[in-house]
DNA sequence: ACCTGAACACCGTTCAAGT
DNA sequence: ACCTGAACACCGTTCAAGT
């Protein structure tokens, strides 16, 4: 039940300041960069003291993290509602997912960033939990496909993380306009393809 | 001919304030990343006032885009010392400079990201130019892979930009901790043998 | 419980002036 | 040609005080 301040009001009590800093924040990052995001500017945009976002996050990390950690969420969500849109073929659900994971990296490049880098900072355990959900969607995966006899079979790990550094590398020469944005789909579709040539049991 | 100072002299000239920077810079872009880098804290090393670095370099950006670029020309080095050091053989001229690659990505990590970033920036040309030298020496590697029948025939950009996707997503899964430094150079291996078959001409 | 205002120690950048 | 020193506009962080 909070009040919505009318407009041209400034009450005491801002009221939604720790959901408005984290949107503003999240803007901030997408249209600036991390070195773009200062705390007393967006405390400057939603007309409140330099020093009040200190009540919700003690310190600028704080905020990151914040930030980091409903990237993760989100993340998660993107991937399963990709996964929930395929059928059950293994090679069509990992396009699938492959797709959207690389889709998701180079449209929230700075998010992304912050997130891999928040992940392991000491203090950063809320993040490493949010993270921990969608390797493990994509581990599942893998395990289905050495299930179908599409992969061999083995630890996932090593077959799942080479996946995922492929997606990630493509993310990361696209955000670096290395490669032009229109070849990501292309080249995630080629990548995947011969992730499974390369991967699947020999004859 | 330039006359180095005495210790405990601090003449006005500095005399090596350029090199000294850049030097300097690179150590604190090592040690404390590049958010750890302040243009006065160098120039506090250096005995220098803070103004001084300007003569050498308009802005932080420049002090950065300089790094960068000498980043390009180590790696350059790096990878043909690699590729000296090797047989004729295909796979293992590949081995050689995948494993060389991200090797320099995840023990220079936080140059690399300058370098990728740098790159593309207004104003980056020659740090853009420096960074052809190294993409070049991966190409004329594809063309040799297909000229010896190790991989299909085609444009050489598609399978080249892929494979280099994988080394740098391997060395950003190391830099981002997800995965251990030990793990590195099995990945790679495992990784360029799967490309190997993944890319190889269909019998 | 939540926010303000002044204060502190840092930045990068600029510019007249020094050697 | 190269460097200094003061100045300006920004930070993040801290803390007593206000509502």
């Amino acid at each position: 039940m909070c009040r919505v301040p009318e407009t041209g009001e400034r009450p005491y009590h801002h009221g939604h300041l720790r959901a408005g800093l984290l949107q503003a924040a999240e803007r901030r990052l997408r249209e600036d960069g991390v070195d773009g995001l200062s705390l007393r500017d967006l405390a400057r945009e939603l007309g409140v003291s330099h020093a009040a976002p200190r009540r919700h996050f003690p310190d600028r990390r704080a905020l990151l993290d914040a930030l980091a950690e409903t990237g993760f969420a989100r993340l998660d969500t993107v991937l399963r509602a990709a996964l929930a849109d395929t059928a059950d073929d293994f090679a069509v659900r990992l396009q699938a997912v492959a797709t959207a994971y690389t889709r998701f990296a180079t449209e929230n490049a700075a998010l992304l960033e912050l997130m891999f880098r928040s992940k392991h900072r000491p203090g950063g355990e809320r993040v490493a939990r949010a993270a921990e959900g969608a390797f493990a969607l994509v581990n599942e995966l893998i395990v289905q496909g050495q299930a179908e006899g599409a992969l061999q079979a083995g630890e996932p790990e090593q077959a799942g993380l080479i996946l995922f550094a492929t997606l990630q590398g493509i993310a990361a020469l696209v955000n670096g306009d290395v490669v032009p944005p229109e070849m990501r789909d292309g080249l995630v579709e080629t990548a995947t393809e011969q992730f499974l040539r390369g991967a699947r049991p020999l004859p």
